[in-house]
DNA sequence: TCGATATTTGAGTGATAACTCTAATTTGAA
DNA sequence: TTCAAATTAGAGTTATCACTCAAATATCGA
């Protein structure tokens, strides 16, 4: 995996994996529907990886990344700007949106490895929008705002699965809705 | 399928079923899988089933009516009594409500026929949600009922989504907390 | 240009998928 | 008790799965 064409392909075979978990779920993503999208054979394939496990999971992990960028942030956000990154990823990586609650729903049953990744991921993910209430509403005490942080961050997930099903589903409205408490009125 | 024997023995496949979509994935829902789990051999099976599909489309038939229970109620339900079925169904059949979850999912991407059949069935219970916001508050406009309506069910989905994935997420909590606003203050 | 190394080719492996079929057994109405 | 129909047993079929491998070819630093 040292020249160009082997990188090149490296990412044909990737871009097809991600394309395919979405479209396709992981229950259609076989090494011969990635090597017919990727224009590759079998034997390449496998000079490049090591199975068909770690080319998803490679996936996975960029999908986990894209949705939390800027990590060291941490404590810096404001709860509207946690929210709008959400919504790009949504709609503007929406092939990483799809492996994201793809991975969220089924790839979490049967591997332990990724199930432990992807909750490690929501508690952290969970943490920095707690931290991004403390600093807005301070005057709400720890507990609450986890709560608080952790109905949200499920909501918005919901929203994505939706616009997973659904590619005209406003995300982004239904998004800044969520978070301005435009749902209900008392 | 006439006999009482056999009638069990459908029982058996469907509860089967059902078990397997929710623990392992529709990937993880094989013949051998079901067969194994429901103590019976494939001849049995398939003189039941006319294919693994069928089995599994029964049994998503099955979630989507348990998502709402009663639907001649349209027009006569409150919020609070929609929201708290729906914690019902996400605690106490949790089975189905894995089944439900996983088809949203990947079942409506290579299936048509399912996608089809999920995309009705969510319009009819925003409809519902709408309906009992118009009962609650007529002085809000029949779109952004709608919307709200699309909001909270989304939203709602997004508990239950995470709910399967965490056995201890307090998935009552956090839809009661959806419907009575308590997420932001402003 | 040479040559060590990376990459591609594509047929082939064993395992397992969904599903079929026939014979043996069980069921339950008459 | 009988017997037609339902059910079960379980080996077998075909297709496709993930994955391998040896030979051919392409790459690129020296």
């Amino acid at each position: 995996m040292r020249y160009k064409a082997g990188l090149e392909t490296r990412d044909r075979i990737l871009d097809a994996t991600r394309r395919l978990i979405t479209e396709a779920g992981l229950e259609g993503t076989t090494i011969k529907a990635i090597c017919d999208r990727a224009e590759v054979l079998p034997g390449s394939f496998y000079n490049l990886f090591d199975s068909k496990e770690q080319a998803i999971v490679t996936v996975v992990r960029e999908a986990i990344e894209a949705v939390d960028p800027d990590p060291e942030h941490l404590g810096k956000d404001t709860l509207a700007a946690l929210v709008e990154a959400y919504i790009v990823f949504i709609t503007e990586q929406s092939d990483l949106a799809g492996v994201y609650i793809a991975i969220a729903v089924s790839g979490t049953r049967n591997n332990p490895d990724l199930r432990e990744r992807f909750l490690r991921h929501h508690e952290r993910r969970v943490a920095r929008f707690a931290a991004a209430i403390e600093g807005e509403h301070p005057e709400i005490e720890a507990g609450a705002r986890s709560r608080r942080a952790e109905t949200l961050v499920s909501a918005l997930n919901g929203i994505a699965l939706h616009r997973v099903l659904d590619p005209s589903f406003d995300a982004a409205g239904h998004s800044r809705a969520l978070l301005n408490g435009d749902l209900i009125p008392h």
